[in-house]
DNA sequence: CAGTGGTCTAGACCACTAC
DNA sequence: TAGTGGTCTAGACCACTGA
């Protein structure tokens, strides 16, 4: 008898939870609307509430919810694709980064090593932020070694330095992309709770053949989909 | 009294716990030692397990750590750097895919909407593995429409399908990274449990201007750091 | 088999938002 | 102030690994 029975392994309930929920989504909510609460949902399960908080935090994970404290779970809308290989060819239509201010310091070991600059040497850190859709989506830090701007001396204004940082005629670049959490700067310009998820890109910027400057950029991982290669608009509502 | 009392937003005690054991792995650990267990961790910090798992949870989304049930957490080594932006310049030296099969399915309806196929045409699938370094870090699903690849008919092998894309001459292609969660077959591939936090990078293959063929790759996000543009070998050693 | 991380419970209190 | 999600506790049991 019943050698077919898979006896699959037991599926935790939080996965089980997070499919059913998923199909919920799909046919039964439209974006923006409200869910119940918390509390409600795990009674309305049958389960303890930090187990259907595991099954909401991996949607959350996918793109698929926005939970904000004091307000509510909300249904995301899809993605939205942000072009990260900047134009290489040909200029991209409009940037929406705003520079966010500028200051001389010392730059993470890591940072330092893509430059080349003494571990403990201060290097120009200019601060922006990139909005799209109105909403913002990354926070970026440039480091900018002095050597790469000779012309400033001393502590100079952001614009300055991306000024100065045009004129050396860059060359072209060179991106990595990992995961991380959003560190509490970070987290407040991204309007996200410190901690959330992010995707980091590491871009170094090249002029002359050497690395004249990083950017280390965050993205909000539940809101963005990166994308690298032509132009891809974004894709929603094709 | 004491208005300039700033009373610091009291900070998460898991927040906390992981800038200590993040400090700790830094002074005090080599890369793949075993760390002491979580019931023992938790008692020597005065936390419940619970809390201290959050924190341990955060490290290995950061990939400073790594968890393995039945056996213990021990010190992750660096992120891998992964080639993703496929030579477009002369070939690669070598690929490391290992193709595991293939068969004729129906695709998501995202990705029959990248390929401009019917909802419900089936497509010849193609799954690969990529290993680096010893350790499985992605598995990918290739989607070929039968309309891409005409000399075959019916059901074909792997090889067969990527000879016949490889003929087509490739003009280029478009990729996209976003974060989601493993599905249970990926998961396997990539000797992980379901739901962990993988990259997905989806590409679409152009050839005579359309899409010739679409692949969704999910990586490994703890372990992988993706990298596009050009050649960057692993800066690990650097 | 003992020991590990993974899942789950039933509570409690806190920080934040919006009315 | 009422209601939300975020944090935290102190337990319990399960699934898996390796000796």
């Amino acid at each position: 008898m019943g050698t077919t029975q898979l006896d699959t392994v037991p599926e935790p309930k939080y996965w089980h939870l997070k499919t059913v929920l998923a199909e919920a989504l799909d046919s039964e909510f439209a974006v923006g609307e409200i869910l119940p609460n918390e509390r409600e949902l795990a009674a309305r399960f049958g389960v303890a509430r930090a187990t259907l908080r595991q099954a909401l935090e991996q949607l959350e994970l996918e793109g698929r919810l926005q939970r904000r404290r004091g307000v509510g779970t909300t249904v995301a809308p899809p993605r939205m694709g942000v072009s990260i290989g900047s134009a290489k060819d040909g200029g991209h239509a409009e940037d929406d980064w705003e520079t966010a201010g500028a200051e001389t310091a010392v730059p993470p070991a890591a940072v330092a090593r893509l430059l080349g600059t003494d571990a403990d040497e201060p290097v120009h850190v200019v601060r922006r932020s990139r909005v799209t859709g109105g909403q913002p989506v990354a926070a970026e830090l440039l480091y900018v070694p002095t050597a790469s701007v000779p012309a400033l001396t001393g502590p100079a204004d952001a614009d300055a330095v991306l000024r100065e940082l045009q004129n050396l005629g860059l060359d072209g670049e060179d991106q990595a992309v990992e995961l991380g959490s959003a560190r509490a700067d970070d987290a407040k310009q991204l309007d996200r709770l410190p901690g959330a998820p992010v995707l980091v890109v590491t871009t170094r910027h090249f002029a002359e053949g050497r690395t004249a400057a990083v950017g280390v950029a965050t993205y909000r991982a539940d809101t963005c989909r990166l994308t690298f290669g032509s132009d891809t608009v974004s894709l929603s509502g094709v």
